[in-house]
RNA sequence: GGGGGAAUUCCCGAGCGGCCAAAGGGGGCAGACUGUAAAUCUGUUGUCAGUGACUUCGGUGGUCCGAAUCCACCUUCCCCCA
């Protein structure tokens, strides 16, 4: 039995709440991607508490290298072990099936890869990524796929499609023995399942309607942002969405830009996740509330102003874009890891405007002035 | 005082008669980044018109069809010997 309510209802947006063992969830949300255990730039757990941020996500083929789950476990799981009290969601290592593509072999059974780190052997299989999963002991686990690019050949993206779905029941019987054990980390782990089927709206509603019989505590749109379109994105999540069970959070995975995110919200998802505020803080690259800015340009040289003179983040109260960009250029740790604080802070601080605005029926309203500022360049 | 070496486009540094507006770094400027092999990658970096022209390689003068490259002198710097 999932945890999950539905507030409220705006056309297809949805207001909603998971409640979780680890905490509540106030939907439609962003979760703060700590692949490694820490946000890239420096930022850790504790620095999440200030950024409004309610879940943090990771990565369960990184952590099973490094340091290993095993040892995670005996340090009293994950989210113990990273100093995070809150709700945190493991990704189950699909994604790197296609971000490694050219280290990894598909089968069956299951995916074979070479370390990135040092090329070891490494073979994970729904079981196994499961078994990492509750090793880590995070709130919510996410289902072993296969994550194709796009495009990709219509007859390839099918039979990956009915093999995810083959391993989707093996990851949900894996679950279910995890759970039961006595010495669980997490005994309530909760399971996503992952909907695939490329930019082929027949497959992706196929997928949908099969995974969808197997009751799982929630459902990911996977295998979109990478590679196609943004107006293709759109019309797979319109064409998926009708599909997926009103009753169930729904997590459109690795997406996106704000305007994405906005849009997708617009087509009913609740659960969003990205590196992009990260990676593009750690470039200079940042979002603020009259579009974005790269705070590298020589425009910012003699800047006063703060980042955002909207933001309330950390980075924003104390320092301006000048000395901003300075430390930045300068390779300074301290700028790299305030920029992300910023970016993360806004996302975090977007979705919490999207939410009021649910709240009080005005989300229409705000989607539309928001498409237009977001989309700006300063 | 004697002997030797060096001065290159923003910086370092290659080039040692034509294929040189001049390698490669760095720095600068700009762009990309979507379940993180990403503090990364790409483009650009003499001037003006842009499938071409012009001005550049410490300075001045020469040799040559042609010089960043060879010669002479000058300037500055470095090393060695007294």
């Amino acid at each position: 039995m999932s945890g999950f309510t539905l507030l409220k209802e705006e056309k297809r947006a949805r207001r909603g709440r998971l409640e979780t063992v680890h905490g509540t969830i106030e939907t439609p949300v962003f979760m703060n991607v700590g692949t490694q255990g820490a946000i890239k730039g420096g930022v850790t757990a504790i620095d999440l508490k200030e950024l409004k941020c309610q879940v943090e996500l990771s990565n369960t083929y990184h952590l099973h290298i490094r340091p290993g789950d095993e040892l995670i476990k005996r340090q009293g799981g994950l989210r113990r072990f990273i100093r995070w009290d809150g709700p945190l969601l493991t990704d189950s290592g699909g994604f790197q099936v296609f971000s490694l593509a050219a280290l990894r072999k598909i089968t069956e059974e299951g995916v074979a890869f070479s370390s990135h780190v040092d090329g070891a052997k490494i073979f994970m299989s729904p079981e196994s990524s499961i078994q990492i999963q509750a090793n880590l002991g995070s709130t919510i686990a996410m289902a072993f796929d296969e994550c194709v690019a796009n495009p990709s050949p219509y007859e390839y993206v099918d039979k990956s499609c009915d093999r995810t779905f083959r391993w989707l029941i093996r990851c949900k019987d894996e679950m279910a023995r995890q759970n039961a054990k006595p010495d669980a980390v997490n005994p309530d782990q909760l399971l996503f399942g992952i909907n695939q089927g490329g930019v082929y709206e027949d497959l992706r509603i196929r997928h949908m309607c099969e995974i969808r019989e197997l009751d799982l505590d929630g459902y990911a749109i996977g295998g979109l942002a990478v590679g196609e379109d943004a107006d293709d994105m759109y019309r797979i999540i319109d064409a998926v969405e009708p599909f997926m069970p009103k009753e169930k959070p729904r997590y459109l995975m690795g997406v996106g830009k704000p305007e994405n995110i906005l849009e997708a919200v617009a087509r009913g998802v609740d659960f969003f996740d990205c590196v992009l505020p990260s990676r593009n803080a750690r470039h200079g690259h940042l979002f603020t509330k009259r579009g974005r800015m790269n705070l590298m340009n020589n425009k910012f040289m003699e800047d006063p102003l703060p980042i955002d003179p909207e933001c309330g983040c950390p980075a924003c109260k104390d320092f301006s874009r000048a000395y901003l960009r300075h430390l930045l250029k300068a390779g300074e740790l301290a700028a790299m890891k305030l920029c992300v604080m910023h970016n993360l802070w806004f996302y975090n601080n977007l979705m919490e405007e999207i939410r009021a605005a649910l709240d009080e029926d005005r989300f229409e309203e705000y989607y539309k002035v928001q498409l237009d500022l977001l989309t700006r360049r300063i």
